[in-house]
DNA sequence: AGACTTTTAAATGTCAGACAAATAAAATCT
DNA sequence: AGATTTTATTTGTCTGACATTTAAAAGTCT
């Protein structure tokens, strides 16, 4: 069922992938409870600590989940979308962080994929959807607004375009990409004029869902691209030569 | 620095979160070592095995790696994308078998984003993944094939097609995607005719993306995506109706 | 002096055994 | 019967020890 060869790498990253394959392939189906940690180390010939690390390495992806008490032990856990969401966010952050991608990969990508959604979210966005946009259009216009107040509202209105889609796998796919920009958005100075241009974008974006006229939310949302880059491009002009 | 109350969870969980948002937030950088286990105990006040169970968590998600011997430890890891892919690939693979999404959902989202990547890729496809792509439509035409290897030789295709996007984020958001709905595909039974059908597709798509005509690639796809949920609709209903 | 070998020290990997805490079922009592 | 106590099981944590790996330091020989 689970075997384990003592060759080549750590026994508790041998285990995790052991009890992680038996998941994937369907041995170990959702809510199902896994041996007791002890039985586990009787039947890998290994001690309970060992066994506690490869189940701790499982716990980390969200693949199990634990409980204590009498009726207590380790289940399969049922990946939810929300878990899924949000490790993607963790990974998407880090490897744009760690990796110096340049903020026009990033652009690009993240516009490419909006508007992968937008002809289905022009067709399926309810009234609930157009309405946070246009909260989140309101708040923007705010005064006082922080930079960072402003990126995170501008996140909320792009995520609720994708969730617009209906397609809670693109909303998944889609989640990394959006929020993992934000840091990246974080370093550019909004300016007040700048904001009312993107503000403009999201009216014509929000109006044009609201028609249901798939063709101009793409128009509107490559204009924002071509915007935020040419943004994105000063910013990074103006640090190189502070005149 | 990092703290640690003795309120609710797992210690181990909390001590994990504490590095993780360390690293996170840039105060742990790239190759960083860690202080040793010992240390790390000592900081919190708890014992070695569970500083090495919240290190663990941590290498599950690759965001730190160990090394034996006098100078080794732990270190905080450039998160790669081959890593990030792999990540990616498991999680959407559970997500998509453990909350039954539908068959339709999967395969629009796909097209969706692949869609999404049709232009940038006639743009900037290489010689190299047209050769790709026409090593694998050869492969496809074997009469030998296997529906596992011809599936996984579509992905293959596919996965050739979305790299031609130069853009590595776009790539390693797509992966997912692509290589997730796998499992789902397997399901189907290609008989000649319907891969003759898809080979052509694949014809088409290359055809045009050594052209580069990102209008008819868009176009096959959509014939692409039209046909497949066509086929699975045909094998759902001939599994309800086994006449 | 320089190159090779041996020793040593530091770190992770693993083990054994123990106790604490939580939790639900079983047993007991009113 | 219902409420309470006991008990058994399981995870969470600690202590201390040993094994293994690895690189640097020490030592040795030419």
């Amino acid at each position: 069922m689970k075997i384990d060869p003592q060759k080549p790498a750590d026994l508790s990253a041998q285990i995790a992938q052991a009890i992680r394959d038996a998941i994937i392939s369907g041995q170990l189906i959702v809510d199902e409870r896994l041996p007791s940690e002890a039985e586990l180390a009787e039947q890998f010939q290994v001690s309970r600590p060992t066994v506690r690390e490869a189940l701790k390495r499982l716990a980390a992806q969200s693949l199990i989940r634990t409980q204590r008490g009498a009726t207590g032990g380790a289940f399969v856990n049922r990946l939810s979308f929300e878990d899924a969401y949000s490790q993607q966010i963790t990974t998407s952050t880090l490897l744009l962080s760690m990796n110096a991608v340049r903020f026009d990969t990033a652009c690009e990508a993240r516009y490419a994929l909006e508007r992968a959604c937008a002809p289905l979210s022009a067709k399926r966005r309810t009234a609930d959807q157009l309405a946070t946009m246009r909260a989140e259009i309101f708040r923007q216009a705010q005064p006082g607004l922080t930079d960072e107040a402003f990126c995170a509202s501008d996140v909320a209105f792009h995520r609720a375009l994708v969730d617009g889609a209906d397609n809670p796998v693109l909303s998944y796919q889609l989640a990394g990409a959006v929020e993992a920009m934000q840091p990246l958005m974080n370093m550019i100075t909004f300016t007040a004029r700048s904001r009312e241009a993107i503000i403009a974008y999201h009216t014509k974006i929000t109006d044009a869902l609201e028609a249901r006229d798939a063709e101009t939310v793409d128009f509107a949302l490559v204009e924002l691209e071509t915007y935020t880059r040419q943004l994105a491009q000063d910013v990074a002009e103006r640090k190189r030569k502070p005149a």
